[in-house]
DNA sequence: TAAACAGGTTTACATTATAAACTATTTTAT
DNA sequence: ATAAAATAGTTTATAATGTAAACCTGTTTA
C-alpha cells in the first residue's frame, strides 16, 4: 500500500532539483538557484547529497574566468526519480 | 513553478495517515498503526502534530473496558491536504 | 497474583534542513 | 592602483524534525 519513500527525494529542494535536471538533463548551479529560489549553501548541500547518492553528476569548470558548476541527472537517478513518484501516488490518490 | 509544500504534509507517516483519513473519514488509532506500519510512539507523535494543525480531530474514548482513540479529518485538513496534492504536482511532472 | 498484553504517551537521540558566515576570485568605481 | 561590491560557490553552526526505546495505565490470561 504506502511504499517507502526514498528519503533522498522526498525533501522539497531535492525533488525540485531532480524535477528540473529530468526535463533538462544538464543545468548550471545559478540556474537551479533562481529556479528553485533557494540559498546558495543550501543548494551546495542539497547537490552534494544527490550527487553522493548517484543521482546527479556535478562538473566544474569555467565560464569565462568564473566557477561555473554543471549538474546532470544520471541514469540512476532517472530510475529512482521516477520509482519515487510511482510510490507517490499511492500516498495522493 | 515550485510552490512551497506545507512541511506538516510533506512527511511519509503523516502524509499517510491524511491519505488514510481523506478516504475512510474515520479511523482508529491502531487500524492507522497497522495500515501505516509505523511504530505506536511514532504514530502517537504525528497524530498529535495534524491534530494541534487543525487537520484532523481526536476523540478518546473507550471500546468495552479498553482506551480507544479515533481519529477525523476535518474541512481545514482536506483543504490543506488537496492543496498540498496540487502543488506537488508541479514537482512531479 | 504474577506475567503478558493492549493501547497508547513521553523522552532521548539521531538525522536533516537551513541560513549565516566564510573563501576565493572578478568586476566596478574612485 | 586600490577599495568596494559582486559572483560563485563551500563550510559550519544551529534549529527543527523524525523515530524508536522506554515508559505508563489498565486488562486479560495462566
Amino acid at each position: 500500500m504506502f511504499k517507502p519513500l526514498d528519503p533522498l527525494l522526498h525533501s522539497q529542494l531535492r525533488l525540485a532539483i531532480m524535477s528540473l535536471l529530468i526535463s533538462l538533463e544538464e543545468a548550471e548551479f545559478t540556474f537551479l538557484k533562481e529556479k528553485t529560489e533557494s540559498t546558495a549553501g543550501n543548494l551546495s548541500v542539497q547537490l552534494d547529497k544527490l550527487e553522493k547518492a548517484g543521482y546527479i553528476s556535478i562538473e566544474k569548470s569555467f565560464k569565462g574566468k568564473r566557477p561555473l558548476t554543471t549538474c546532470k541527472i544520471t541514469s540512476e537517478g532517472i530510475k529512482a526519480f521516477e520509482e519515487y513518484v510511482d510510490n507517490l501516488k499511492n500516498y495522493i490518490q
